[in-house]
DNA sequence: ACTATATAGTTCGATATTAAACTAAATGAC
DNA sequence: GTCATTTAGTTTAATATCGAACTATATAGT
């Protein structure tokens, strides 16, 4: 009886496997980390680092594709354990500017070494190529639902 | 210099995605819900309906992969709409039992209908087949992690 | 029976998220 | 120059999550 339309149960099946994979990568990552480092603050950290810092919680807000608002709260965690500075921005003067603190990187480096046996088991069990392979499904799945949230309203992007 | 090892970054690429994924579709998913419910809370009315009602909330907390206090939170607020009701286990005095009402159903049903605009527009940018042909290895990926969680302390399962 | 342990569920504290209201500064209209 | 609109960031109120502490019941050992 479920074949009436087997469209939705895919779709769904994909997006229930998507949430639970998510959340529990995501636990099983902050219990690896060291002292309370979460992933959204690791998450922050290792952008500032891969594509350089200086830029304004906005511009990581939208790269990391989340609201502002949750952007300003990991940028105040990471602040208060000196993992980051903030400045104003001199050019804008509504706008800041965040920059990695050299125990910032410190610590990212840690978290990615604490994060390596993890990673290695993995690997030994599920290939990384074949993570690789699906990432092309993902990203367009990513940007489609990007793209969707967009349409009503036509904010921001482009940032 | 990235190409150092490129393990780490396959792997941190799909989770990433995977990640961003979860969290643009859920958002997504809930804007188009009725009154105020939520992702978790349809999700435990959908699986009321699919495996069938009257299991305790233990049981059903480990189906969604989530913790008891999370269901414990969850059935709260389903319970407070009157979609759920929750008794106590006649054979077990510290047990409960959880039972979909008719409410509930159409509430349920609601939620469907009003998904399937949304899923219909999806399908027509990404084959559901494309995402089918994806299960097999989020499956995959899912019950590595729920494994390698319990690993260290092997509680629960097969509940 | 008594005691120790395990299980079911709740509560608490920390973290996160969104959406919306709000403040402050920049930009544009005129 | 003045006023309206946009943009950057913060704050607030819901919701959610986890992990750990806690209560109550069940089970096992003796």
């Amino acid at each position: 009886m479920t074949s009436k339309n087997n469209n939705p149960d895919a779709i769904f099946g994909f997006f229930n496997e998507i949430g639970i994979i998510a959340q529990l990568s995501g636990n099983a990552f902050e219990k690896t980390m060291p002292d309370g480092m979460t992933l959204p603050q690791f998450s922050v950290l290792n952008h500032l680092m891969r594509v350089g810092d200086g830029h304004s919680p906005l511009r990581i807000a939208r790269a990391m594709q989340v609201t502002k608002g949750a952007m300003t709260n990991t940028l105040q965690h990471l602040e208060k354990k000196s993992l980051i500075t903030v400045k104003p921005d001199e050019t804008d003067g509504r706008a800041k500017r965040v920059f990695i603190t050299e125990q910032g990187r410190q610590v990212r480096d840690e978290c990615i070494a604490s994060l390596a046996p993890y990673l290695g088991r993995l690997a030994t069990d599920i290939s990384p190529s074949e993570l690789a392979d699906a990432l092309p499904l993902l990203e367009r799945v990513r940007k489609w639902l990007d793209t969707a949230r967009e349409q009503p309203s036509r904010t921001s992007r482009s940032g």
